[in-house]
RNA sequence: GGCGGAGUAGCUCAGUUGGUUAGAGCAGCGGAAUCAUAAUCCGCGUGUCGGGGGUUCAAGUCCCUCCUCCGCUACCA
């Protein structure tokens, strides 16, 4: 029995870069499931936020020549104004450097350190300054670290978290809840990095200030990422919300992240929390990365996909629609302007667009814009509607596997159902003949399965969604219901065009790449 | 090096525990229809299912081996 209650959440994005379609694909995905659950009248709480401290940040403002705190109130902001762009609704937005997520990870330090989780030792290497990450000498590749940044040789005093003490635990835990990580094989990894023995972590630098500092030690700096996991919690009233375990949302957590960071959500976290006494989060899942036009996404080849390009070009519809249907949720995928236009012109346009406007046209040009439901049924009709129910109910099944791609799909096959039925039953045929009785009944069944469909799409395509509701003209509860029956007599609205074709001969790639003006 | 994944129609991919002539979407070609944003609907695929070998009455589907690509991870002489 699936739980009432779900809290949702991004990872919290790091401040040293501008948002990119990575970002924009992740709270999409979030936004989706969130939008879905309110749906089906869950009580659900999704939130996002920045990451705004380390050595990084202190450096990357100083290069700017301002201030570290004017550097990441400057960043954050980036990223919260790309909700609106994206059409993202949501709970609440948390700043690594805000003093209620300062006095969490305090109290969660102290919490970890109260269950003798932490002790004081010396960490000397080679640090990538870049990644946060030391590495041994013999880990180096041509004078860097094995993930590309540049090193210096550093030894620092600094706190060690006890992770090797978690072995058992992690690999029963893992055994327990088979679904904690869901694409499965990216549990597989994850096991098997665990398997291969787990050292303890350095969890405090002293090589820099910008962080939340060691309480009771301040010239100890909290390792970003134990200070950055820590959000989930603040997220969640913690410390004032001490009992987590007992809190219905962080039962229900869900941590949505990309695959580069599943070893510090799947691993390092699990552990983290279970050193302070409180239950791992119910689920990772993670999703690949983009590509763009074929190749790596990157600034010097100048093929950085911009989202809110693509939002003030084409609509924010557009895009969450396409993310999320051209790439299996999980996989890696290539974005590319091409086949943005060919999903969006198919069947944003053509299929669904065309049959809603259509649809809708016809009842006001052929019928005086009213629907009445009559009982001159044919075989067809019974077919008809079972094929949407079926397929509405698989979209259902897919969407709570995460499966944004598959749940697409799945409507649009009922959307390929409805365009089949209107050209077999022809109104305009039966309107001819005078058969107004068969006609309305043809009528009042299309714009019935029509307009579950396309509730069914609003966690998707909100705002087309909505428009065409309104188009409608049926009072509707925000839920999706499968098989709900629509009023006997439909007066519609006034039907309008809500998704126009795209030409590709207007553009190119160029015009929806990001321009780098750092 | 270890572990894992993948290699199927021009492109993107489905193919459950081995079982009828290997499928879908997109693109392409032909037709129908005209309510609609020239949208829609119908029809059309002779693919060495990466190569080779094996098990079986029967293999894309299991076993062995080789090749290519990708992911995680480790590191020696």
């Amino acid at each position: 029995m699936q739980s009432r209650s779900v809290f949702i959440t991004t990872p919290i994005y790091y401040v040293n870069a501008k948002p990119h379609i990575g970002h924009a694909y992740t709270t999409i995905a979030c936004d989706i499931f969130s939008r879905f659950r309110r749906m089906l009248f869950h009580d659900v709480k999704f939130t996002t936020g920045t990451d705004e401290h380390g050595k990084k940040i202190e450096q990357s403002a100083q290069n700017a020549g301002i201030i570290t705190q004017l550097f990441v109130d400057q960043h954050s902001q980036l990223f919260r104004d790309l909700l609106p762009f994206l059409n993202i609704k949501i709970d609440d937005f948390i700043r690594t450097t805000e003093a209620r997520h300062k006095k969490a990870v305090e109290f969660f330090w102290a919490e970890i350190k109260r269950n003798e989780y932490l002790y004081l030792g010396e960490y000397s290497g080679w640090y990538d300054i870049r990644n946060e990450a030391y590495f041994s000498e013999d880990e180096l590749i041509d004078g860097k670290s094995p993930l590309g940044g540049d090193v210096q040789y550093m030894t620092e005093p600094c706190y060690f978290f006890r992770l090797s003490a978690f072995y058992d635990q992690l690999m029963n835990f893992y055994e327990n809840n088979p679904d904690f990580i869901m694409p499965l094989h990216r549990r597989n990894e994850v096991i098997s990095f665990v398997q291969q023995g787990l050292k303890d972590l350095a969890v405090t630098r002293t090589t820099f200030k910008w962080g939340i500092k060691v309480p009771k030690d301040p010239k100890h700096v909290v390792y970003v990422w134990l200070d950055a996991l820590v959000n989930y919690l603040t997220l969640n009233g913690y410390p004032e919300n001490a009992d987590q375990n007992r809190d219905v949302f962080w039962q229900n957590s869900v941590h949505f992240v990309g695959k580069e960071i599943i070893k510090f959500h799947a691993v390092y976290w699990p552990a983290f929390l279970m050193a302070a006494g409180i239950r791992p989060p119910k689920q990772i899942v993670v999703h690949g990365w983009w590509m763009s036009e074929g190749e790596k996404m990157s600034k010097s080849i100048g093929n950085v996909q911009d989202p809110i390009k693509y939002c003030k070009l084409f609509g924010s519809d557009s895009l969450r629609y396409y993310l999320m249907r051209e790439v299996p949720f999980g996989d890696d995928g290539n974005f590319s302007l091409e086949n943005f236009i060919g999903r969006h012109n198919s069947f944003l346009v053509n299929s669904f667009g065309n049959l809603c406007y259509r649809l809708l046209s016809f009842i006001k040009n052929h019928a005086d814009g009213v629907v009445t439901k009559h009982n001159t049924f044919t075989e067809d009709d019974p077919v008809f509607d079972d094929g949407v129910n079926r397929a509405l109910a698989a979209a259902m099944k897919e969407m709570h596997q995460y499966a944004f791609s598959k749940c697409l799909e799945r409507l649009e096959d009922a959307i390929a159902f409805a365009n089949q039925y209107i050209d077999k039953q022809k109104p305009w045929a039966l309107k001819k003949e005078g058969n107004i009785n068969r006609m309305n009944t043809v009528l009042s069944l299309l714009l019935e399965k029509t307009y579950i469909i396309t509730k069914f799409l609003m966690p998707f395509i909100p705002i087309a969604a909505e428009k065409i509701l309104r188009q409608m003209n049926i009072p509707y509860e925000p839920i999706i219901l499968l098989k709900e029956r629509i009023p006997e007599r439909i007066n519609i609205g006034e039907p309008e065009i809500v998704f126009t074709k795209i030409d590709p001969a207007n553009l190119t790639a160029f015009d929806v790449f990001a321009v780098d003006d750092d």
